[in-house]
DNA sequence: ACTCGTCTGATTGTCGGACAATCAGACGAG
DNA sequence: CTCGTCTGATTGTCCGACAATCAGACGAGT
C-alpha cells in the first residue's frame, strides 16, 4: 500500500496548474469590467453582442452569464435578458446583514480556529495597511479591504460559508465600483480594523463582535449614501 | 401619480403564476430523482443519455446540470462529467457547521424578527408534528423536518442566507435519501424541536441557541453513522 | 514484473446555425 | 383614452458538428 511509485503523499504538493475553461475566462473578463465600472448597473448584457465582441459562441456567453447571475452581480429577467445588477436599499440591507452573520460567526470562533486561519486575518490587515499607504488603485484598495472581511469569515473554516462570503463581496464591489469615497476614509478604516484585531488577540471576542457589528452597520449607511439611495426603515 | 389606471397598489396581489422554463423542470425532475434515492451518490449524469431519456436537447440538460452543481447536489469534474455528489466526512462537517451558523443567527434574532417570521417557525413545527404522527413518506418527513430548520434561518429575514440554507438542506436531503433511521426518532425529534420553540417563546434565546447547537452536533454524528462514514477528528 | 508509448472509444467543451415563443414599443381603430 | 395589432429584437430551445480530453486496454521494451 506504500510502494515507491504509489506513495500516499506525493512529493509534488507544491505543483498546481489552473485549468481554465473558456467559460471561466469569459466570466472573469465580465467580472473585471463590472468591478472597474465599465458597465453601469442596469446595463443589458446581450448574448449576441457579447459573443461577437469577445469572439466566442453564444452558448459560451450564455453559460458565463449564468455564472454571474448566481453570483448575484448580474440579474436575469426571464425572456428579457441579463442585466448588471442594480442594488436597491433592500438588497444593501440584506447583503450587510448577511455579512454580519458570517463575519461575527467567524470572530466568535477566533479562539478555536486554526492558526492558519488566524494568520490569514493578520496578513490581510497588513496587506490593507500597505495598500492604504501606497498608491493603490480604487479597485486594489477595496479588494484589500474586502480581503480582511473575507479572512474573518475564513475563521469559520467552512468552504460553503466562504463561497457565500465571496458572492456577497462581489455584490459589494459592484456597488462600490463608481464610488470614490473610499480613499478618504482609508486610514480610519485601517485603524478600525486594527482595533478589531487587537481585541481578538487580547481574547475579548465579544467586544470584537459588537465592534464588528457597529462597523458593518456604519458600512451599510455609508454605502447607501454613496449610492444615493434612500435609507430603508 | 395615483391615477385610477396606474394605482400604486394593485388589487391583484393574491394572483401569481409560476413561470417554469424547460431547464427548471428538468432540474426539478433530477432533484426529485436524487432525493428519492433513485440515483446513488457517485452515479454519472451523462448529458446525452439524460437528454434522450427526458426528451430534451443536450444544451438544456447541460444547463440544468449546471444548476444542480452549484446547489451542491451534483459535482462537476472538468472534462469528465457531472456526478451525483458523494458526501465525505469533511463535507458533512462543513454543512452542519454552516447550518449551525445560519440557524443560531436566526434564533438570536427571535425577539427582533417580524411576527410573520416567528409564525413561520410555529407553523413548521406543527407541520412536522402532524407528519410524524400520520403516515407520511420518508421524503415528506425529512422535508417537514428541514422545514423547521429553514424557518429558523428565516428569522434572519435575509434572502441570501435563506438561499444558502436551501442549498445546505438539499445536500442534507441527498445524504439522507437512503437512510431510514428517521422515523424511529421522529417523536424524539418533535419533542426536541418543541422544547426549542418553548425556550424561544419564553424569551430565553441564549438557552435556545445552545440547545440548537447541541441538536446540530448530534445531527452531525448520527448523519455520519447513517452514511457509514468515519467521524472526522 | 514494471514502466512507458500508443491506440481507441466515450464524453465533454465549444462552435455555428436554426426556429418558435416571448416581450417592448409603435401605430392605428374605435 | 383604451384596446387590438403589427413589428423588430431577444431569448429559450433545439440540432448537428468537431476538436480536446480522459480512462482503459494493449503491447513493446527494459
Amino acid at each position: 500500500m506504500a510502494g515507491p511509485t504509489a506513495a500516499g503523499d506525493s512529493p509534488f504538493g507544491s505543483l498546481s496548474l489552473e485549468h481554465s475553461s473558456t467559460v471561466d475566462r469569459v466570466a472573469g473578463e465580465l467580472r473585471r469590467a463590472l468591478f472597474d465600472g465599465e458597465l453601469e448597473p442596469g446595463t443589458p448584457l446581450r448574448e449576441i453582442a457579447l459573443a461577437e465582441a469577445i469572439g466566442v459562441s453564444r452558448s459560451t456567453v450564455r453559460e458565463a452569464l449564468g455564472l454571474l447571475v448566481n453570483e448575484g452581480v448580474a440579474t436575469r429577467e426571464p425572456n428579457r435578458g441579463v442585466f448588471v445588477t442594480e442594488l436597491d436599499p433592500d438588497s444593501v440591507r440584506d447583503v450587510c446583514r448577511s455579512r454580519a452573520v458570517l463575519e461575527i460567526a467567524g470572530v466568535r470562533r477566533w479562539a478555536t480556529a486554526s492558526e492558519a486561519a488566524r494568520d490569514a486575518v493578520r496578513r490581510a490587515l497588513v496587506d490593507f495597511t500597505v495598500a492604504a499607504q501606497s498608491d493603490a488603485s480604487r479597485a486594489e484598495l477595496t479588494a484589500a479591504h474586502l480581503g480582511i472581511h473575507r479572512s474573518l469569515v475564513g475563521l469559520t473554516e467552512s468552504q460553503r460559508l466562504m463561497s457565500l462570503a465571496d458572492a456577497l463581496s462581489a455584490e459589494v464591489r459592484l456597488g462600490l465600483a463608481k464610488v470614490d469615497r473610499i480613499r478618504r476614509n482609508s486610514t480610519d478604516q485601517v485603524a478600525s480594523h486594527r482595533a478589531l484585531l487587537n481585541l481578538l488577540e487580547r481574547g475579548d471576542t465579544e467586544a470584537a463582535a459588537t465592534e464588528l457589528q457597529h462597523h458593518l452597520e456604519h458600512a451599510e449607511t455609508s454605502m447607501l449614501d454613496a449610492l444615493h439611495l434612500p435609507h430603508s426603515t
